[in-house]
DNA sequence: CTTACTTCCGTAGTCAAGTACGGAGTCAAG
DNA sequence: CTTGACTCCGTACTTGACTACGGAAGTAAG
């Protein structure tokens, strides 16, 4: 036992999960990572648990959630009721699936213009814009400020 | 002619995209939006080109991009030459696809959880970070600061 | 033990992406 | 031809997500 990877540093969790040491000060902070009790007197020690935690905090980010809604979804992770959980994960369902969605017709769209590239069809448009356009949220377009 | 949607001032315009009038106006200094002339002396009008433009960049926003990646998505919209568009597209295309793996997995735990809750099974755990972690960037973990 | 690096913690600064403000000019209804 | 709403433009403030700083305490090697 002892192994290398379960009795990191605060410094080397930052560095095995790609980020800077006051990276995951400030996600302690913010409640994203738990602030382990340092043994009497001592210095924290963290594990693989928290490595996964910050890259999937990192990688949640990339993908467009803010740092609060990246804070609900590991609430699922750490299992909250099933009654609150359900409705949560329901609502996280449909926005990652907007989101896959919208990125779909991206792909679609950026592979057709290297395609048309490669084909030196020298007319290169392309629809990237349209591609998201149509049945884009067909919400209230009147005064609609949704934030 | 003479259409409702092709001779918006700016506060149509940002109320048809969804946005605030100054959001507009910062995008215009940022290069995202051009900025017509106004016809002598009077004050500029805009179109539907610019409105899907400036929900194009609300909708790239959500899938985690920055204005600046952004930008250059633009550009491939705007048709820059051949050989730069297929390279930057081809980039682009990467990132996309890999956004589109990660959010599949997220999607997939996602579910998993909607469903062990719906089938009332009281072990509610979701294995969000899990889904993401395998497999999760082989790049140089060696202090490998991306930024 | 000393010495050099870390950790710890609080406070302050930075950068991206807006948002707000205020005064001067424009417009369109009455 | 005035009045109220809106545009224009520059500058300043705000928020989210870090990043830097500095002094006291912990730790590992020589």
């Amino acid at each position: 036992m002892e192994n290398e990877l379960e009795n990191l540093t605060i410094g080397a969790l930052a560095r095995t999960a790609g980020v800077n040491v006051e990276t995951i000060r400030f996600y302690q902070r913010k409640g994203l990572l738990p602030e382990p009790d340092r043994p009497y007197g001592s210095i924290r020690r963290y594990g693989m648990t928290e490595v996964a935690r910050v890259r999937f905090v990192k990688t949640a980010q990339r993908l467009g959630f803010s740092l609060d809604e990246i804070a609900e979804l590991l609430l699922l992770e750490d299992g909250t009721h099933c009654a609150e959980a359900r409705a949560l994960a329901e609502r996280k369902l449909a926005d990652v699936r907007d989101k896959l969605r919208d990125l779909t017709r991206m792909e679609t769209a950026l592979a057709g213009l290297v395609r048309a590239c490669r084909a030196r069809k020298a007319q290169v448009a392309c629809p990237l814009i349209a591609s998201l356009q149509d049945a884009a949220r067909p919400d209230l377009p009147a005064s609609g400020k949704r934030k």
